[in-house]
DNA sequence: TTGACTTTCAAACAATCGTTTGATACGCTA
DNA sequence: TAGCGTATCAAACGATTGTTTGAAAGTCAA
C-alpha cells in the first residue's frame, strides 16, 4: 500500500499521512505508522508540522474537485448536465481518489475545521455550478427551494454509490465498478434526473 | 447528554455505550467514558461482555428499520413508495435515531462484521421491498439493473440528507430539517422519483 | 448462620499513544 | 576551516489506553 518515491521530507510525510489518516481516521491513525511509511524518523511529523492536529489540516485537499466546475463549459445545459455527471461519478469511483474521500466522509461524521474549509473552497461553488447547470436544463424558471432539492436529488444519488459501497458491495457482490459500469450508471442518473427536474419544472 | 435510568447494569452499560460509540467511533470511545456515563465501575465492560470489541457488536442493533417493510401494506403501489418515503424520511432525519445512523455511517467507511449483520439483517430485507414497491409503481416490467439503479436513485436521494448533513448545515444555515420540511423534501423525493421512474419504464 | 456463587470495586498492569529531548550529521557562508 | 542554522536520529517522557487482579459486598439456597 505504500506508495513510492517523494524524496523531500515534508512531501513524503503528507502524502503517508493522507494514506494513514484516511484508512484509519484521526484518532486511529498513528504517527507512528505515517512515519513509517513515510520511511522518515518518528520525530518528524513534530519536526515539520509541529503536531499530529496540524498535520491532519495540512493534508486535507479538495482542489481537485474544483476542475469539474471549470472543465466543460461547451455544448447546450443537458449537454453540459450530463459531462458533469458522468465526470462526478468518474472522480467519485475512481480508486486513485479513494483517500479524499474517506476523509470527507469521516468529517461528515465528525466535522473539524477542514470541514469548513473544504465547503468553503469545493462544495460551495460546487453546488453554485451545478444549480446554475439545473436551472438552464430546467428551460423554465425553478424557486430556489426546488432548484437547491433537484441539486440535492442529483448528488445524493452520485453520492450513494461512493458512500454506500460497502453496502452494495455486500448486496451484490458480483457487481464491480468499473469505467464502463460508472458510465453506465453516470447515464442512468442523468435520464432519471432529467426527467424529475421536468416534472418539476412542469409544475413550477 | 447522559440518559438516564435502566437498572440492570449490563443494559446501563448498552445504553452508554451506543451514545458514546456513535458520538466517537469505535476507536475514539473509550471504556472509561461508557463506563463513567453508565454509572458503573471501570471493570464491567470486560466482566459482562469481555471485551471492548465485543462490547460494540452487542452495541449495534438495527432492526426498527425493518419495521419500514411492515408497515403500510395497503393503498396502489404509489401511495405505497410515496408512505416509504415520508416513513424512511422521517426514521433518518429522527434526532433520536442518531446515534444508530453514526454507527451506521462508521461501519461504511471502516466495516466491521457489524456490517455484515446489519445489510443481511436489515439492509437487504429493505432494498427487497423497495424494489417490489418500484417494480409495481412501474407499471411495467422493468429489467433487474434499471430496477436496482431506480431503487438506488430513491435511496440515494434520501440518505444525502442524512450523510452530507454537515455539508447542508455549512451551506444553507439557516435550513432546518424539522418535521414540515423533512415532509416537504419526502415529497419533492416522491414526486422526482416517479416521473424518473416512469421515463426509465417508458424507454424500457 | 453457613458456604458457595455472582457482582462490584479500587488499584494496578502492560501496552501504546503524541510529544520532547539532546546528540549527531549535514549544508552553507564567512 | 570554523561557525551556525537546519535536519535527522535514537531514546525517553508523561499521559492514556484496554485489561487484569484480588479483595469486598451482595445474594440466596441449605
Amino acid at each position: 500500500m505504500t506508495t513510492l518515491l517523494p524524496e523531500d521530507t515534508s512531501e513524503r510525510v503528507l502524502a503517508a499521512a493522507r494514506e494513514v489518516f484516511s484508512e484509519h481516521g484521526f484518532q486511529g491513525a498513528t504517527v507512528r505508522e505515517i512515519c513509517r511509511r513515510a520511511q522518515v524518523n518518528l520525530a518528524a511529523v513534530n519536526y515539520h508540522f509541529s503536531s499530529k492536529e496540524a498535520l491532519f489540516a495540512a493534508a486535507v485537499d479538495f482542489k481537485p474537485l474544483t476542475a469539474l466546475c471549470i472543465a466543460n463549459r461547451e455544448g447546450c445545459a443537458k449537454e453540459r448536465l450530463q459531462q458533469f455527471i458522468q465526470d462526478f461519478m468518474t472522480q467519485l469511483m475512481d480508486e486513485k481518489r479513494s483517500p479524499q474521500c474517506q476523509l470527507m466522509m469521516r468529517e461528515l461524521i465528525e466535522p473539524t475545521l477542514a470541514l469548513d474549509k473544504i465547503v468553503h473552497e469545493t462544495i460551495a461553488p460546487l453546488h453554485l455550478y451545478l444549480g446554475q447547470l439545473v436551472q438552464d436544463a430546467a428551460g423554465v424558471k425553478i424557486s430556489p427551494t426546488d432548484l437547491r432539492r433537484c441539486v440535492f436529488s442529483i448528488l445524493g444519488q452520485c453520492l450513494f454509490y461512493r458512500h454506500s459501497h460497502a453496502v452494495i458491495q455486500r448486496l451484490h457482490p458480483k457487481l464491480h465498478y468499473d469505467t464502463k459500469e460508472t458510465a453506465a450508471t453516470a447515464q442512468h442518473i442523468m435520464e432519471f434526473s432529467l426527467a424529475g427536474l421536468q416534472h418539476i419544472a412542469k409544475n413550477a
